[in-house]
This record gives structure tokens, sequence and C-alpha cells, in this order.
DNA sequence: GCCAACGTTGGC
DNA sequence: GCCAACGTTGGC
């Protein structure tokens, strides 16, 4: 069982959409970063991952999900009206990869990038790596029990 | 809204 | 294969 970090902006769809959807349930599209979608081909059903709020103005974990179905081809790509779509992925031959995740719980208060950066655990986190716009990253079971250390009681 | 840090594209 | 131009991400 490996452990990952996922964003999304809560703007476009929020941890509160997913525990609404039909058995918590919903598919993880719009990934269109290779390195991003090679970790999603790695996710394996019932893996856990952290549900993370980004673009946002207080940024942070919210959340854990659970993946609930392998990788399989973004079907968002093949649609022309998405603004996801991809002239170069086919449905012979898809570029674009997404997974199903359900909803397993929130936080009981969101662990803040802010306070993410400051714990000396986290250090090698890809989160707060120079740079690193990943939105789909893997995260140790060390740094994944150090983010649950910090959530408040 | 700004902008740094990337990733991608395409001319050559 | 190089690299400039461009688009995107995402914190602030």
């Amino acid at each position: 069982m490996r452990y990952w970090l996922m964003k999304s902006e809560p703007s476009t769809y929020g941890i509160d959409q997913l525990a609404a959807a039909r058995r918590k349930t919903d598919h993880w599209d719009g990934i269109r970063n290779y390195q991003a979608r090679n970790f999603m081909r790695e996710m394996k059903v019932g893996d856990q991952a952290f549900f993370y709020h980004s673009n946002c103005a207080e940024p942070g974990v919210i959340g854990i999900v659970e993946i609930a179905r392998e990788h399989y081809p973004d079907f968002t790509a093949f649609d022309p009206k998405s603004s996801y779509y991809d002239a170069k992925s086919s449905a012979s031959n898809p570029r674009w990869y997404m997974v199903d995740v359900r909803f397993v719980r929130k936080m009981k208060g969101a662990i803040l990038l802010s306070e993410i950066k400051q714990n000396p655990l986290l250090k090698e986190l890809r989160l707060v790596r120079r740079g690193n716009r990943l939105s789909v990253m893997p995260v140790t079971a060390k740094e994944w029990k150090a983010i649950i250390r910090m959530e408040k009681r």
C-alpha cells in the first residue's frame, strides 16, 4: 500500500464535492503532465492519498481519499468541448489517464502548507521542494504519519 | 494581480 | 538537438 498527495483547486473541485458524489467516489480527470500521469499509473486500489486544496486562500491538506479504481483512459481528453481536450489522445491510443478516488474523511482542520513547511520531518516532501508544481506526487509512510500527527485535536 | 519556476512547442 | 517563446501552476 502506497501513499500519495493529489492537488485540486477548490473552486474547480473541492473535497465536499467528492463527499457528495454518488458512492462518495469520482474520477480524477484533467491530469495533463507526464510525471503526474506516470504516478497515477502506479496507483493501486486501496492506496491512500491526501486531498490537497491548491491555488486558494489557505492551501493545505484538507482530507483523505483512497484509490477506488486503477488507471484507465481519461475520456475528457477525447471531448472537443472539454477544456481538457487533447487532439493527440484517442480512445485507441490514449495519452492521458485517470483513477477513481473515494472519499475517506476530512481532516479535523486543514493542515496548511505554511505549517507543513515548518515541520522538519517534511523537508523532503515534494510539495515543499523548490518549484515543484506536480499535482500528483508520492508521499512516504513517514511523511504520511508526520502529516497525520499535525492534525488538530 | 504578480511573478518565479517549470513544461511544452516548434523553428532551425 | 538546441533553445527562445509561450503557456501554466500556484503561492503570495
